[in-house]
DNA sequence: CGATTGGTTTTCCATTTGGCTAACTTACAT
DNA sequence: ATGTAAGTTAGCCAAATGGAAAACCAATCG
């Protein structure tokens, strides 16, 4: 059944941190540019894109650039991959074996 | 309003590693201890040994033991940590200015 | 054009992480 | 009493992480 984006370990390593779930909070309220992101954080412009390109690359956050001025979007569908896992785990503790379990015992998603 | 045991960064780097997910997984159907859990993993007792004290510290999972044997089980209660942010997280994108909105841009739980 | 703004790249550094082996300590079992 | 089974401690190591500074590039402003 592979899941295509199985991207579990990413994903739960991006909200490890606190600045980045400051920025995925953030953005949850609208798009903002990199320099608006950072502004609130004590931490030198480079360190701080790199939290960025991490988030990009777990896929929690889109980018694109216009003129020199690079925007950051939150992508929902990626929390999804999160709530599932959970909700997964819940259907494991509450003794259910419909096919939800079996997905899971079926050696997807560790 | 400060959240008591406010673990989150813990708790996401604890789910941040596919054998500690497995382990969790594990635990769902019910107790077991550490050697018949470090069964299925290539991997030495004393690495092994160092993702199950990772997973007690952040609370996902509890440990006694009895005799020489050790054994563990989930702690659902921390899984609610989790949800909780991510529910608040949803609650932003949805643009609710409810009492769970007021509570995240308190600042708690960055 | 020249200066400024908004990001970016590169290099560097300390700490943490995830794995290993070797050696040790209790319980049990015989 | 001896041996074995189940963890546990103590080092060790390579790679990843989170941060910094310096120098750079490309838009935009005056």
């Amino acid at each position: 059944m592979e899941n295509q984006s199985d991207n579990l370990d990413g994903l739960f390593q991006a909200l490890a941190d606190p600045t980045r779930r400051a920025v995925v909070s953030r953005l949850g309220r609208g798009p903002a540019s990199v320099g608006d992101l950072a502004q609130p954080f004590d931490m030198a412009l480079p360190s701080f894109l790199k939290h960025i390109r991490l988030l990009e690359k777990s896929g929690l956050i889109r980018t694109h650039k216009e003129g020199r001025v690079r925007t950051c979007e939150i992508d929902q569908r990626t929390f999804h991959e999160v709530e599932d896992w959970l909700e997964q785990q819940k259907q494991i503790w509450e003794g259910r074996t419909d096919r939800l379990e079996r997905f899971v015992t079926g050696k997807d998603r560790v």
